[in-house]
DNA sequence: CTATGGCACGGATT
DNA sequence: AATCCGTGCCATAG
């Protein structure tokens, strides 16, 4: 560890500029973090991007065109170790959060975790014809793992030999129900769907549709000066109209905590809908090494323009300082990028090979951290980590977006040994008959605690929970 | 009288 | 230094 440390590290004199700058930047969300090298870039001559490629057999993004981190990847390294690297997707580039509100409808109507077209197919069924209920069938069947349909409508109207309108009406019922905008063809249409839904109950910038209509690569790509001038308004009002949906929609349905059982009080309230940071597992393979993406919110990489460094030589007298200044700062900023980028890799690459367990085979394998004992452990300042985890999300093999904060979680794992001994229990067990229990299985913790973890995970207290166990939904549909 | 929830305190964590 | 979390004590509901 301390050697491969070593070797990446550059080994130049690092200035306080550089701690200051670097440790913002770790706080930064990626998001934030557009913003700022946008900003940077468009301050800054000295700097430019170049285009990030594509791994030819792997597909992924590489930041560094050289070589891929999974394909090149030693064959002879053991499967815990993760491959962890940058990865460049401006497509991540905007945040989305469910506020409040939304978040409430989402608890009225999800229930159980179940899949997400059983889910969807349960409440549109009584508004659907008895023929169409194939066609919603097959549209939901065909959603990719963002609830968006990548199949043509056509497609499955020929299949089912209707007219395209009707598999179109069936479409429009899909894209109203709860994931809002989920089967629809394109995160622009379901955007649209939502902001429909959201403007009958309270105001929405007026600009808004047409926004998402007609610019919303530009929105995407934080265009704003551009769509400003197709909308005809300043770019601070575009701003404003970006913000609004970034905050209130969603472009991709399923990517919530899709399967999270929403309750009151769960710690983790806020559902992000882009990740920071997203795992998945080699092949699909139980046992293949986990591969940690850094989301890197520009489309490569960073980096001083080297015509620049030449130009200076014949910089014009009055220039010269300005464009050294310029050069300077250029350098520090990617530096303090790639300080950033390296902290967080060493981070989650220790801390997915730790919640290995947890990340595969869900919450009872959390193993209970804190970030203190992870700081001693990378040799890095607590604040460091403070820093790296707050507001940032990643997203689990299984498409689960999570805070990262969850895992470092002290509780988490006996909360979910109490679900489990709750949802097994043949009466109602009182509470300090679970603190037995619990300690007989190694959690020492006294009843009030329990009283509380369970108020966590919505459990109402035993004399309100009936012996109505192992029921599932009732015949709802009809 | 028992089971729970509210409030607040102190120690651990950030 | 600020915040979070487990716990004890006490009031209250059943």
């Amino acid at each position: 560890m301390l050697i491969r440390q070593i070797q990446s590290v550059e080994v130049r004199p690092i200035t306080t500029a550089h701690i200051t700058k670097t440790m913002f930047l770790l706080g930064l969300s990626t998001p934030e973090l557009h913003e700022t090298i946008q900003s940077e870039l468009s301050s800054n001559p000295a700097l430019e991007v170049i285009e990030g490629r594509f791994c030819p057999s792997c597909q992924k993004p590489l930041i560094d065109t050289l070589h891929c981190p999974i394909c090149s990847r030693p064959k002879n390294l053991s499967n815990d170790e993760p491959i962890v690297f940058i990865s460049p997707r401006e497509e991540y580039a905007i945040s989305y959060r469910i506020d409040e509100e939304v978040e409430n409808s989402f608890e009225e109507t999800s229930v159980e975790c179940e899949d997400l077209p059983v889910y969807v197919l349960r409440q549109v069924a009584s508004e659907l014809e008895k023929a169409d209920r194939p066609i919603a069938a097959h549209i939901l069947t065909c959603l990719d793992k963002d609830g968006l349909l990548r199949t043509p409508l056509i497609e499955i109207a020929l299949y089912h030999h209707v007219p395209l309108s009707r598999v179109e009406k069936v479409q429009r019922i899909l894209q109203y129900a709860d994931p809002l905008g989920v089967a629809s063809s394109d995160p622009k249409q379901a955007l649209l769907v939502q902001l429909d839904v959201i403007s009958q109950t309270r105001n929405v910038p007026p600009l808004a549709r047409r926004a998402i209509e007609e610019g919303w690569e530009l929105l995407l790509h934080h265009q704003y000066p551009e769509l400003a001038k197709i909308l005809g308004v300043s770019t601070a009002k575009v701003k404003e109209i970006a913000a609004f949906i970034g905050k209130n929609l969603n472009p991709y349905p399923a990517r919530a905590n899709w399967g999270e059982v929403h309750q009151p009080t769960t710690p983790y309230r806020e559902a992000y809908y882009t990740p920071d940071i997203i795992i998945s597992l080699l092949n699909g393979d139980e046992n293949a090494p986990l591969v940690v993406e850094i989301v890197f919110p520009i489309a490569g990489k960073l980096r001083v323009n080297p015509l620049f460094r030449e130009g200076l030589r014949e910089a014009p007298p009055q220039k010269i300082e300005q464009w050294q200044n310029d050069l300077e700062r250029a350098t520090l900023f990617v530096k303090c990028i790639q300080q950033r980028n390296h902290a967080i890799v060493r981070l989650m690459h220790t801390l997915v090979k730790r919640q290995r367990e947890f990340i595969l085979k869900g919450d009872a394998y959390l193993y209970p951290l804190t970030r203190a004992s992870l700081a001693a452990e990378l040799d890095v300042h607590e604040s460091t980590i403070s820093r790296a985890v707050s507001g940032k999300t990643a997203q689990l093999p299984n498409g689960k977006i999570i805070p990262l904060a969850k895992f470092f979680d002290r509780s988490l794992h006996i909360r979910t040994e109490l679900q489990k001994i709750i949802a097994n229990e043949s009466q109602p067990l009182t509470d300090l008959e679970l603190v037995e229990i619990l300690k007989a299985r190694g959690y020492n913790i006294a009843r009030r605690t329990v009283a509380k973890y369970r108020a966590m995970e919505g459990i109402l207290p035993a004399h309100l929970r009936s012996r109505m166990k192992h029921q599932k939904l009732p015949a709802s549909i009809e």
